[in-house]
DNA sequence: ACCTGAACACCGTTCAAGT
DNA sequence: ACCTGAACACCGTTCAAGT
């Protein structure tokens, strides 16, 4: 069997100057670089169901068996891709280090849409390993709750209750998002067994919910339990 | 075309006296719950990857297309499986109406530990349609929070944080669950990387971690800041 | 080193038909 | 009313082979 890239190392990435000369006009030659971008454009387009190895491979403009000399198998595709996604752009905080809870909630917010943009990386993230570009996202969140004065010994629990509530915030609103009219048949069905359902009927749970605010409310409840010194904004 | 059964109103339940004489005396001829309860013994076995309509007739003694009758579409099958899986046995918490503090956890992580009996319950969670066991659970969450005096302004927004935050935890759990030694390797290779992630490699966040412990945390920094008059325990 | 087509063992679902 | 087999249009992946 050839030697073909593990799945833990890597092609090595395209560092500067690239293309060595499309030998057509047509397609720029395979490369993990372009199956992965081609593949959210995919996932973006049809969703977790849509992706196909054939349809890949097709709008690449290769034969359907190419990819696997780059690629492991689907699986492989679907780690690059979400991993790809939830790059973070650091810098994007104005100026130094303000308040820690405003950068806090800054990372945490970003997370959220940057898998907001891309639905399906939501529903992908908990099943998959963690990429590099989780992990960093991870590290920055442990060194900032650091900072904030979390001790050592709790710095785990609090990176995790952080990611659970992002996790759930995003599946949820990320899935009922997609599907309003769903969801205004669900609250209508609702009405019909009022008798059953008053509570959540009446506050009209599954309409009028301000997604964005209530993430933002949650957030800094948890923030004032794991670093109580601090005052709220 | 025949008239089948419609998604919304589904076939009547079994409700007192169903086998009509079992013809052989081998299949007890087919039934929205026994594909149900079929289904979720497949889906424990094999996670969600391995229930197949082809798998799941066989192993009811039926042919493949038997299962059309009853059930639209695979979807459906994964709908009533979840649904199935999340009923919720009241009356589990001891007693009266003691602390709504305590009823609420109880009520949580309930929940919790019923996904995570079903892995895959958990993934599918978010993209299903919400099924009647779960509206009830909301329902009665709803009901906990109003007696413990959350305003009816912010009956929502406390609902869904904590189904978020519930969310996320029994996700992240269920899936790192999965693979102890993917974990291990993980962290492993953290190590190697310990001048990009020096802060998680440190806290080794990846392995040490107390789920449990951090979930009743997190809940409790939650709970007291959506209902903040009572006094934590 | 990189790409390919044919082939295998699967899928979910439609349809026309059986009892 | 309930169940069925044949058939269709797909899948992911192996393999032996091409350049």
């Amino acid at each position: 069997m050839p030697a073909k890239p593990t799945g833990s190392q890597r092609k090595p990435r395209n560092s500067a100057a690239p293309r060595p000369a499309p030998e057509t006009g047509s397609e720029p030659a395979l490369s993990l670089d372009r199956i992965v971008a081609t593949a959210v454009d995919l996932l973006d387009a049809d969703g977790i169901g849509g992706l196909t190895m054939r349809k890949l491979a097709d709008r690449l403009g290769a034969g359907a068996m190419s990819l696997y000399w780059h690629v492991d198998n689907k699986e492989a595709v679907f780690d690059l891709a979400l991993d790809a996604v939830l790059e973070y752009r650091a810098g994007q905080s104005p100026a130094g280090a303000q308040d820690w809870r405003e950068e806090v909630l800054h990372m945490l917010e970003d997370w959220r849409a940057s898998m907001l943009r891309h639905p399906w990386s939501v529903s992908l993230l908990p099943r998959r390993a963690l990429g590099p570009n989780i992990l960093c996202r991870l590290e920055l969140l442990g060194r900032a709750l650091s900072r904030a004065g979390v001790a050592e010994a709790d710095l785990n629990a609090a990176i995790w209750s952080l990611w659970n509530y992002v996790m759930g915030a995003t599946i949820t609103r990320g899935s009922f998002e997609r599907s309003a009219d769903d969801l205004a048949a669900a609250q209508q069905s609702l009405a019909g067994l009022s008798e059953r359902y008053p509570t959540i009927e009446r506050s009209r749970l599954l309409l009028d919910s301000d997604w964005d605010g209530a993430f933002r409310d949650g957030l800094d409840f948890l923030l004032s339990g794991l670093a109580p010194k601090t005052t709220p904004t």
